[in-house]
DNA sequence: TGCTAAGCGGAACACTGTTCCGTATCGTTC
DNA sequence: GAACGATACGGAACAGTGTTCCGCTTAGCA
């Protein structure tokens, strides 16, 4: 991930905060942040206690708010950085696997961001401006990723080339909604499911 | 509002909690914290300090915690307050007035108490079995009301007689949606348009 | 190697929800 | 109306939280 901070300092620059490369010991403190809030968003929720994250952090009180003085700025950090991530492994899995494969692993993978971000929504609808870019860089990081798997699965005959990214995007979103705390792998056959219906009307399908 | 302590244990009752007679200054206690939450809740949110409302109820903590153990217990409590205030405010108006200007009133009041329910929907969908009957109450509460006033002004002739309650009841919540914290009368203006448009089809017009 | 600005840690503070218990009040009985 | 038990009250005390502050440490540079 050596492109993150670059991809920070864009978020940043973005955001009208100055644009600065950080001191090492600087940014091992807000990697460790982000990655110790995370995780703590994920079992206690984005109201946990601050000392939770600071502790799993190993960094002390005054250091998280000299990185982001208001928790909505953690927030929003770790949810461009978990974006990242998600967006950032589809190139990988399309230099590993058959295209069509590479974007089911994709889809169940990005089902497993969205599963952690339940709870947020009430955030997302706080009215603060801090929120206001998430559903654009949302948008604008998954869209053409998406948009690349599919093209390369339509071009190698695997899957039809009537889908609009946007479609699958939502449909998968919304796959992971009924999902409860344990739905026996409710989700991922759900959206296994949901490429075998792309790959049903594939030109190399049809072609037999 | 003698009857308010039949109605508190009529709820009581509906939730299982022992039905008793208060003893008077238990009913001060409680009273006195219907209204200064209220108030608190109108000004800061349901998110206010507890210290707050003890403070504007002149009471101590301990009473507060004694009649209402949970956060919800209170705000579920000022609510149905509103609610029963607000639907007993009909017969009153029914009686001084026209039933077609009653019914015009009643609408302005019933949008005044839509109008302090902002930040409330937040907590109504936390998913805290407190707020369950919440909803149901609304209805069995102001339909009837709504529903006399109707009959009242078509039976006399004011306002056509083809209007569901339960529209009118939806209708003029939204109208109040729109409204900022200064909206200059708009939401007002609004309602007196709607009433209009009731008397607009009404027989007496239509004898003419 | 030494210097300086940047960054760090965590004690300390302010504010909150919640509990606890000695005291006061109510309603009843005689 | 006096006495008494049950009920309710007040607010100090406690525990948990967010946030600030400042002496100390470290990174980067000359």
């Amino acid at each position: 991930m050596s492109e993150e901070s670059t991809r920070e300092a864009d978020a940043a620059a973005a955001e009208g905060r100055p644009r600065k490369r950080l001191r090492a010991d600087a940014q091992r403190s807000t990697d460790a942040l982000l990655t110790a809030a995370a995780e703590v968003f994920a079992t206690s929720g984005v109201d946990a206690p601050v000392r939770e994250i600071t502790a799993k952090a190993g960094v002390g009180a005054g250091t998280l708010y000299r990185h982001f003085p208001q928790r909505s700025d953690l927030i929003a950090a770790v949810f461009r950085h978990e974006v990242d991530a998600c967006a950032d492994s589809a190139p990988s899995l399309a230099a590993r696997y058959e295209p069509a494969e590479a974007l089911a692993k994709w889809l169940q993978r990005f089902a497993g961001f969205i599963a952690t971000k339940r709870g947020l929504s009430a955030a997302l609808h706080s009215g603060d401006p801090a929120y206001d870019t998430l559903p654009s860089y949302f948008e604008q990081r998954f869209m053409p990723v998406l948009g690349a798997l599919l093209d390369s699965a339509a071009k190698a005959g695997e899957i039809r080339s009537d889908v609009d990214p946007e479609d699958l995007l939502v449909a998968t979103r919304n796959l992971t909604l009924p999902a409860q705390e344990d739905d026996n792998g409710h989700t991922p056959r759900m959206i296994a499911l949901l490429v075998d219906g792309l790959r049903y009307g594939a030109p190399a399908r049809e072609a037999r």
